[in-house]
DNA sequence: CGTAACAAATGAAACGATTCAAAGACGAGT
DNA sequence: ACTCGTCTTTGAATCGTTTCATTTGTTACG
């Protein structure tokens, strides 16, 4: 009784055969109720716990979706994971999430790792150049999906947001507020900051007298922001930028934190802040933070449904969604 | 070449034994240079990738991690989360993750599911009441640590914080700037939550004429604190607590929001409020927030060397860290 | 040259579930 | 009593890996 219960020992338990049992599991229609009772008390009885290993060596596959996102503190990829793994709940499936912290090294670890398990599909938002592996993976009968990036639809599906979109949607409203030296905080070298800013480049040309600075960041985190946003404290006032767009919410609070700290700079009057994602804690700034949002619960939910459409498909079919984003106001971007 | 191959193709490509190949992959000092090269060469050719459902079955034990958090987008849990994933990755293991979002049904889905894939042991932060299923793990060789929970170290072991003595720093704190009517908000239901109001009741007994009333919060969430919030604006102001000792940050925060959403409540100067946690975005809050730090990254790392512990001493051994936690002062508990 | 000692390679057995062709049980119809 | 059809049950084969007792190959030494 110390050790787990196999179907052997069900089996013999309730006196049937191991097809009986697996039978009472799988297709309780096929069982009579005599047995399919006698079988369910031995199970209870003896503790009996599916061992997963084997019913998917069996199978092939298993019930396992797998899901690498960038950083799982930031609440966009958090709550994107929340969506998707209730959605795949809905379908039987478990999502296991994996963290690549921008780094792809880990990001390849994961890959890796849910190869070996041979999980049903994968989401991913790459870090690194990833097209090949998920070319050997749909040829495996792995689809995956893309999260937060535009795929080609000639080779896996894709869930996104427009981010070029919300790039010119956030600096427009810069510019419209009377802005015009505006500055980029971001790591330029993730496809998604690259767009925003290319976004936010289209809107700039659009006025006159427009500029845009770009201030490259050491990754997409509140510690990140208070480094770019310490540089320009130390600014001349007259250098700094009336504007600032970052790239995401993270970002923006830490710039925030190091400009209101000393009180020498005042937001928005001084310089007016948007961020990115409109993470929860947006509005709970300091200055509360204007944004953009983007439809996290969709992202995910949308992920999984795409990945279910490859899988009944055989990975024929490939879709691209693409999201929206949206502007919201906050107090942080406020009247010139 | 489009299904996987199996070490048997492997086997047959390169001419040799599955035995051998396994040996490759499993101790290389059993096989000779020439034939380890002549196998490894193969794998790459059939882009070969262990099975690790086969595995597991042989081993009878998979590598995995179970942990259940009571919230995965609240950012203690993730850092708990992180840290242990990294203590984990440097072991070998992998950790999967569950939120039971505080619901006794989705944490028992969760241990089922971990059971049947027969985690290597399991991290949890309990909502129901799960003593007896953690004891028929223990028997069967599964062990568990308790998180942000005390144990009876008869049983098993844990990793925590003294909850008391930060609900008992948190008051104190309050009445030290002068405080005298507080006010407790949290979802008592839960043991934590619990144990922090009560250290708070230790420190209002000791001040004369110091109260503390108890406000019951919809969950711990920034909404949750936003309608504890909404109904403290709507009391007359001789009514309002001087002070304000939130359960958790988020619930601080949401709190915040809603006092100075329309102005006519001043934070620190007519509601002190403090939380818990200490949370990275605690800092940039509109008003930022005193709080109580936790050690997120060693309650993680702590988790998953007792786990590795009970391992080694064959479930015999447990042992109960408990971390102290530590008051960090900003502005909106400021000067009386 | 014989043999001991060691290294390397072998391949069948085992892990625990599912599947499926085949056998068994039972009742109805003739 | 016999046949047919339906429903239930059986148990061997299978999935892909690891393990380990055994065989085969090689070297060293007396």
């Amino acid at each position: 009784m110390s050790q787990t219960a196999s179907i052997k020992d069900v089996a013999t338990h309730a006196q049937v055969a191991v097809g009986t049992v697996s039978n009472v599991l799988n297709y309780p229609d096929r069982v009579s109720q005599r047995t399919k009772e006698r079988v369910l008390k031995s199970i209870a009885e003896l503790g009996f716990v599916r061992n997963d290993a084997a019913r998917q060596l069996r199978a092939g596959q298993s019930r396992t979706i797998g899901l690498i996102v960038l950083d799982v503190g930031n609440p966009f990829f958090s709550s994107v994971a929340r969506a998707a793994e209730d959605a795949a709940t809905a379908l039987g499936s478990v999502v296991l999430v994996g963290d690549s912290g921008q780094d792809a090294s880990r990001e390849a670890h994961y890959m890796d790792l849910f190869q070996e398990q041979r999980v049903q599909g994968l989401l991913i938002s790459p870090v690194g150049n990833v097209s090949e592996r998920i070319d050997t993976l749909r040829e495996r009968g792995v689809p995956t999906v893309l999260v937060d990036e535009l795929a080609d639809t000639e080779r896996c599906s894709s869930v996104s947001v427009d981010d070029q979109e919300g790039g010119y949607l956030a600096a427009r409203h810069l510019l419209d507020t009377g802005r015009r030296r505006l500055a980029f905080v971001g790591t330029t070298s993730i496809r998604q900051v690259a767009s925003r800013l290319k976004g936010a480049q289209r809107a700039v040309t659009e006025v006159n007298g427009a500029t845009i600075e770009v201030l490259d960041s050491a990754g997409q985190t509140v510690l990140a922001g208070r480094q770019v946003g310490n540089k320009l404290v130390e600014r001349d006032p007259a250098e700094r930028p009336e504007a600032v767009f970052c790239s995401n919410d993270l970002l923006a609070l830490g710039v925030m934190q190091s400009l209101t700290m000393l009180r020498t700079v005042r937001i928005p009057e001084d310089i007016a802040l948007i961020g990115y994602d409109d993470i929860d804690f947006a509005i709970s700034a300091v200055v509360p933070l204007s944004s953009i949002r983007q439809p996290t619960e969709a992202l995910g939910r949308t992920a999984i449904e795409l990945l279910a459409e490859e899988q009944d498909s055989g990975g024929t079919k490939h879709r691209a969604v693409v999201f929206t984003p949206e502007l919201v106001v906050r107090q942080s971007t406020a009247g010139a």
